[in-house]
DNA sequence: CTATAAAAACTTGTATACAAGTTTGGTGTG
DNA sequence: CACACCAAACTTGTATACAAGTTTTTATAG
């Protein structure tokens, strides 16, 4: 009676996923069907479930016969992950703003609580986490997950952009916090339109520092 | 110098999503990897790629070692798909509006034109067709491919049920008309808001019809 | 030393064999 | 007839062998 129901590919594909978005693996960069199974002590079957899924979220390219590698980043694909984002955590926000969830609001204060306090001990990777909880949050009110899931998967793209900026730029605390205050505060304020310019402002954020990195980083885009 | 790119696997996707969408593969009823394959004269592999891709889109479940099974109708899901494809078709629609592109406008029009024909015709596969390519003119001015591809394969979802409505509600053409026509007419006096509106509703229509549906078809829901 | 060609090593795509769990059917017993 | 139990047939998950094309390396000729 063992319902085991995880398969072999889902630690592989978590492990993949969390490399290439935190650029520890980089953009171009060879992976080898072969090597990966050897290191996770399994067949090609497994990591080959693992990568096609990659190949869908567009963070990996097959060449046939040739090799599998990390995408390169790309302007077009990145305006394109934001765009996708923009518009359903647009839509999350407006459904907030007219329902004023109760939970959905303390929730999301303290998210903020809790953020103020890791930008003060300069708690970069805590601080990460908090503003994907905050997101996930509105989401979760919806009670659309893949809603979430394909905000998640777009934003892949967009957290490697900026990991890269993070040595260079760094972590803006102060622009991040104030703009999730304005979007909590339209939220309560019961006005979508301006929940809606927050959040559409707020998102667009990465574009800002989008044309820097890529001057400082031509060789990871293609 | 072959560059094949095809796989064996592509195929048997586009055979398994058409027949899911177009309702002759009904909700509910088991799959089987090996008949597949001796149909399609390949070995499972090719199979479980296909299969792999149609769990990823919500369309068919695995239960392990159990069998494989095209997804049930839920109306969380279907809401939820109208949802996701609301939000990027107001996105676009709200670019479109914004830019005005005479090559969209025009292609818009053509389009317009054709489906009143089809209407007239009652030719209801050839007005579905065309109303897709109505969505699609406007997705393809942003050239955001993915963001096109996510509606479809969100859409994917509403289709079954609107192809599940077609027999007993019937095609309503001159709503759907006076929809396209309402959207492009806000397009063309470059009004956003009123863009936004228009395509609101009538992405909205799917869930007017959908409470009938489930009534008249409990088999097919979860 | 350079260039070219052949061969060896890798690469992914596919077929197939096996493992392990589930479902189904039948058989025997009460 | 009803019910329990066992075996056979199916199911998916995984490992592995092979096919076919690409890349790299090596050796040989000039």
């Amino acid at each position: 009676m063992k319902k085991d129901q995880t398969t072999s590919s889902q630690p592989i594909f978590n492990y993949l996923h969390e490399q290439i978005i935190s650029m520890q693996i980089q953009p171009g960069q060879k992976l080898s069907e072969n090597s990966l199974a050897k290191q996770f002590n399994i067949s090609r079957t497994p990591v080959r479930e693992a990568i096609a899924r990659l190949v869908q979220l567009g963070l990996v390219e097959v060449k046939i016969k040739s090799g599998t590698f990390v995408s390169k980043l790309s302007v077009k694909n990145i305006t394109e992950a934001q765009f996708i984002r923009q518009a359903l955590e647009v839509a999350i926000v407006q459904r907030v703003a007219k329902a004023q969830p109760t939970n959905t609001i303390e929730k999301c204060e303290q998210i903020i609580a809790l953020q103020a306090q890791a930008a003060g001990q300069n708690h970069v990777l805590e601080f990460q986490y908090l503003d994907d909880q905050f997101h996930q949050s509105l989401a979760s009110f919806t009670q659309f997950d893949r809603a979430g899931q394909i905000i998640q998967f777009e934003k892949a793209h967009l957290d490697r952009v900026r990991n890269l900026g993070l040595k260079e730029i760094g972590n803006q605390y102060d622009r991040v916090l104030n703009q999730h205050n304005a979007i909590l505060s339209a939220i309560k304020n019961k006005n979508a339109d301006l929940a809606t310019q927050a959040m559409t402002q707020h998102t667009q954020e990465i574009l800002l520092i989008l044309n820097d990195i890529q001057k400082n980083h031509l060789d990871f885009f293609e």
